[in-house]
DNA sequence: CTCCGAATAGTTTTT
DNA sequence: CTATTCGGAG
């Protein structure tokens, strides 16, 4: 029996048809992780395809990383000279060897969000544009839309002649470009876009890279873009031996550019395109399954499709909604201790997501004080700190010595008496010499208008310069180790002795950890290397499975992951989905939410949790909010309230001490408005089946409670007086035992 | 030039 | 609420 036997006879076809374009829907969980490597396995043992020329593809760095794993585990030698990578690092690859074409460095940058804003910045003080009225991250954005569609200065110019801002916008794009050029940077966007272009511009290397990926893999095809999809099509254009693997299902990524025309409309651009649909799940249970299926449905725009499994049916999808969020999360907290306790299951079997990286606050403070080990993915990246920034700067400048903006973050870090006027001064001269303004500052004495700041500047060029003379023997780890200590940045934060200046402290002990295992980790390890893994590094790349650590992250961070426990927190209107999306007149925002929301709950294997609260804090101010429509969508029979019975059961549980502590500190909330105290304070104390009495009407059995805005609507069927629908706040029904 | 406090604007989602 | 920006004093 050979290892293709265990396929399914969908996924072993999509395995065995390596020939020609092939198009993979494959449905939440279907495994379509392991049609790729079972392919490329096939490819290299049955095919004798030389792993030399097979590309794979990925969305995330940590995706790669898994795949070539498993690739290892199938594949007896050769695995390692597979191109498993993403988007962003193959085209970097491929610009580091060949970019020179397009005249820039090999050494070039990749600016981050950060820098792009201060470059745009720049521009805008430049160009005079008002940043009142065009905000520079419209700018930004506007400027990448076009270039995920191809679009440059000069066609966005064109088209857009007849309307005034957009020509600002034209002109700012125009003058952005040309500062990257300058600085010999690129953007994330620039990484795609400039591939294609040399694969255009440069017929011989397009060639040399098709005779190279004769086969071509990609993962997460609904989220590529239009760069994206000529990259990959001119590469495959002339073997035609591609696979895509996506779900129109799970396209989430729109508002970055992501075509769902990629993937709608394979087959018309590769008319002998072969498609093979993946339905069977193999994660889920029943339960799960089943709501996602119908929250689905809901979405008109989609390939139908009917996803099923043969798991178990497994436990109802508990509902819960609280009165604000502390509440919910520590719901979510003493019910992740209390699954642990009861060994039903591990932390790192758990998991929160959540709509928007704010909410993720609450829970940090609560799995503190319940002495929860957790992880955060996302929030402020961890190379974006300003203590990391700086030191990154430094080594940019080191390495890039065209890269203007590094130069300009740490002339005066740690403070050097240089400040803006003489820094618009040398800015001056270099752009009147037609220099970078590091040359500028080289020749600080040339600069009459300088004067006596001229003086402070040399110690600086002097040391860069003696950084830059030690590149040739030193590592790199050895270099930010002496910028380090010739900067005195460390011992300065020391000498503040806060509990900030040491949190700093660690971030930059972690960054040196970084770069040391960066080293041990590549054979040739340079310091363009480090600076360029560090800026195409992923938030989710930096979770591994090792830790027993409770997961938070972002619904969009979740994508491609799978766990036993998942928490949905923010079931709310206004929230999931987002209030823009409610408001906005387009029916396809709602659209890709509810995409969102299936992503969320594919998520869960064994068990899924949706909670909601009744009010929230959100930028200082309190929103009352409606449970998420979503929550609706989901047929009543797969749903377990949990009313009374359950939440007293966990209640009797003793608590460890921290957590009756967190208990005490936050029982009261500070203000509770009247409409829903009524409802906080009776709660439900009766479900459906259930006997109660009613001071007028008598005796009943409870047939059926519905979830209304701020209160339930109960129908009782009473012995006397027959059905009726009340509210429950209003009919102060009482169980009867 | 630097530091500090006040004012102000802002939040989806990310490679 | 919080991160960033701005303005004035030293």
């Amino acid at each position: 029996m050979s290892i293709y036997d265990t396929l399914n006879p969908q996924q072993k076809e999509a395995v065995l048809h390596t020939e020609g374009p092939v198009l993979i829907l494959a449905g939440a969980g279907s495994g379509k992780t392991r049609v790729l490597t079972h392919r490329i396995a096939y490819l290299i043992e049955e095919k004798g395809v030389n792993p030399w020329n097979i590309m794979a593809i990925t969305f995330t760095n940590k995706a790669a990383g898994e795949m070539r794993e498993r690739v290892d585990k199938i594949v007896g030698f050769g695995s390692e000279s597979i191109w498993v990578s993403t988007f962003h690092s193959s085209c970097v690859r491929i610009l580091r060897r060949y970019i020179d074409r397009l005249g820039f460095d090999h050494n070039f940058t990749i600016y981050d969000t950060d820098d792009q804003k201060s470059l745009m910045k720049d521009i805008c003080k430049r160009l005079q544009i008002d940043t009142k009225v065009h905000k520079e991250r419209a700018i930004l954005s506007a400027i990448s839309s076009a270039k995920d569609e191809l679009v440059t200065p000069e066609e966005y110019e064109l088209n857009n002649m007849s309307d005034f801002s957009k020509k600002k916008i034209a002109q700012a794009y125009k003058e952005y470009q040309k500062e990257l050029r300058k600085n010999n940077a690129l953007d994330f966007d620039d990484l795609i876009v400039k591939t294609v272009e040399l694969f255009q511009a440069c017929p011989d290397v397009l060639d040399y890279y098709q005779e190279r990926f004769r086969y071509i893999m990609v993962d997460e095809y609904q989220d590529t873009n239009t760069a994206q999809f000529k990259f990959v099509s001119l590469l495959a254009s002339k073997y035609k031996n591609l696979c895509v693997v996506g779900d129109d299902d799970q396209s989430i990524y729109k508002f970055r550019g992501a075509n769902i025309g990629n993937i709608l409309g394979f087959e018309k651009v590769f008319s002998d395109a072969k498609v093979i649909k993946l339905e069977q799940n193999y994660r889920s249970t029943q339960n799960i399954l089943n709501s996602a299926n119908e929250v689905i449905h809901n979405n008109i725009g989609r390939k139908e499709k009917s996803l099923w499994t043969d798991n178990e049916e497994g436990s109802l999808v508990h509902y819960r909604q609280f009165m604000n969020a502390y509440e919910e999360a520590e719901f979510i907290a003493g019910d992740i201790s209390r699954k642990v306790r009861e060994a039903d299951c591990q932390y790192k079997d758990c998991a929160i997501l959540y709509r928007t990286n704010a909410q993720s606050r609450l829970f940090e403070e609560k799995f503190l004080m319940a002495n929860i080990p957790y992880k955060l993915v996302g929030g402020v990246n961890f190379y974006a700190r300003k203590e990391i920034k700086d030191l990154l700067a430094y080594l940019k400048t080191v390495d890039n010595a065209r890269d203007d903006l590094a130069v300009r973050r740490i002339i005066n870090v740690p403070k050097r008496g240089i400040g803006a006027t003489t820094l618009a001064k040398v800015q001056d001269y270099a752009s009147e010499h037609d220099m970078s303004f590091y040359d500028a500052l080289k020749e600080a004495e040339n600069i009459p208008t300088l004067g006596r700041a001229a003086a402070k500047i040399e110690p600086f060029v002097t040391f860069v310069q003696s950084l830059r003379s030690k590149t040739e023997y030193f590592s790199p780890s050895e270099l930010l180790n002496d910028i380090i200590e010739e900067t005195g940045y460390v011992m300065e934060l020391k000498a503040e002795g806060t509990e900030e200046a040491d949190a700093r402290i660690e971030n930059i002990d972690e960054l040196i950890t970084k770069i040391v295992s960066y080293e041990e980790e590549n054979e040739d390890p340079t310091l363009s290397g480090f600076l360029e893994e560090v800026a195409l590094i992923a938030d989710i790349d930096t979770v591994d499975g090792d830790g027993n650590q409770v997961l938070l992250m972002t619904l969009h961070s979740a994508k491609g992951l799978e766990f036993p426990y998942v928490y949905l927190a923010g079931m709310e209107d206004g929230i999931f989905p987002s209030y823009m999306t409610i408001t906005a007149d387009d029916p396809a925002e709602l659209e890709e939410e509810r995409r969102l929301c299936y992503v969320g709950i594919t998520r869960a294997m064994k068990d899924l949790t949706l909670t909601c609260a009744q009010q929230r804090m959100i930028r200082g101010e309190t929103q009352y909010n409606k449970p998420s429509r979503f929550i609706r969508e989901i047929p009543r029979e797969l749903v377990d309230l949990g009313r009374d019975f359950k939440e007293q059961k966990i209640k009797e549980i003793p608590l460890p001490n921290t957590m009756k502590q967190m208990k005490q500190a936050f029982k009261q909330p500070a203000f509770i408005p009247k409409q829903f105290e009524v409802k906080k304070s009776a709660g439900l104390s009766y479900n459906v089946g259930d006997t109660v009495k009613h001071i007028k009407f008598g005796v009943g059995v409870v047939k059926n409670i519905v979830e209304g805005g701020r209160d339930y609507e109960v129908t009782v069927d009473f012995d006397k007086s027959g059905t009726k629908k009340m509210f429950a706040s209003f009919a102060k029904l009482k169980k009867v035992e």
